[in-house]
DNA sequence: CGGTAGGGATAGGGTTCT
DNA sequence: TAGAACCCTATCCCTACC
């Protein structure tokens, strides 16, 4: 028949990993439709980038607290979650989308927002940028993944949700509800 | 994180097929607003329960061929599973509101009187509501989907008939003159 | 603005290939 | 047995049209 399975270049990958950090992960038809991409992913779909995407995200997450999660999960059956936040239901932050070149997560302290960034705040979009979660993440899961990665002090969640709530609401993060659901703003000019 | 995809209860879709048969196609916020399906259906929205109905008449439309597909799909890998008859994953009927009882044809005591419904007009109104041919169902379209979706008498032509015209004449189905075709009533008495 | 219809995109489970 | 690539389709989103 027509393609016996036609596998990923290196390129293509390094394309969609730009993509998505462009437009962020969801946005398969956008990162498509993007003239810097579609040259090189010319020959991949839409649905070819989500299943990618989710391809490299499973095997990337073996490092991180998934491991432990999961055998959680298995052991435990009755999962204890319960608001004891402000009077949001569910929050989910994600990092807001640059246009040009940024964030080399690996060797960072290059970059900066215009606006004051703190160590912490850069834990935090590390955290959310690593976490990859498609909804963008709630406190929990940037806790979670803080306390995996780092040492850290008995108040961290309340520091942590400090800077969260000040890097969204005039920093880099954005907060959007729909339905419970929160989404970035980029697809939002005006 | 709030809700990764809201899966349709069985109750829900039974609510909202109840909820087409008492206001119709179409009246979605209608459907909405009437307390007896409001509780079931409180975290969906009007366009919800479109996209839901549409999903709905897919399906039942492409009923019997889809399944044959599959079944040859798994012909050669034949795992000697047994457990075949308490599926509830085959066909669906129509579970009107809470009826226990199910629509089975194989019992077509249709003896109604002026008002009552009988199980086989309930299954001649989910043919044709489910078919949702623009211009009304034929005896033809209606016998079909009944062959796709139950198991069937050697005479449950003779029985559809039969029951059509009782519909139509003082039932809520309106029978299209022009062509044979029928169509329900429930389309806003005014 | 609120509602519906329809097109189309995404998410997640499943399947096939290697 | 596992992982990568691909398929299926329920659900969700966007836009045009009242």
């Amino acid at each position: 028949m027509g393609a016996p399975k036609q596998k990923w270049t290196p390129e293509e990958e390094a394309a969609l990993k730009a993509g998505v950090l462009k437009h962020g992960t969801g946005k398969w038809r956008t990162i498509l439709s993007d003239p810097h991409f579609s040259s090189v992913l010319k020959s991949r779909s839409n649905v070819d980038l989500k299943d990618k995407w989710r391809n490299i995200s499973v095997t990337a997450l073996w490092g991180s607290r998934k491991k432990a999660k999961l055998a959680l999960k298995r052991a435990l059956p009755p999962p204890p979650k319960h608001d004891d936040d402000n009077n949001t239901r569910a929050l989910s932050i994600v990092p807001l989308a640059n246009d040009g070149e940024q964030t080399n997560l690996t060797s960072p302290r290059t970059h900066a927002s215009k606006k004051s960034i703190t160590s912490l705040d850069r834990i935090i979009l590390e955290a959310i940028t690593n976490l990859k979660e498609p909804r963008g993440s709630d406190r929990t899961s940037i806790f979670m993944y803080i306390e995996d990665n780092f040492k850290t002090p008995p108040n961290m969640k309340r520091h942590v949700a400090v800077r969260l709530k000040h890097l969204s609401s005039n920093g880099p993060l954005v907060k959007i509800k729909h339905k419970y659901r929160f989404s970035t703003n980029f697809t939002n000019p005006g």
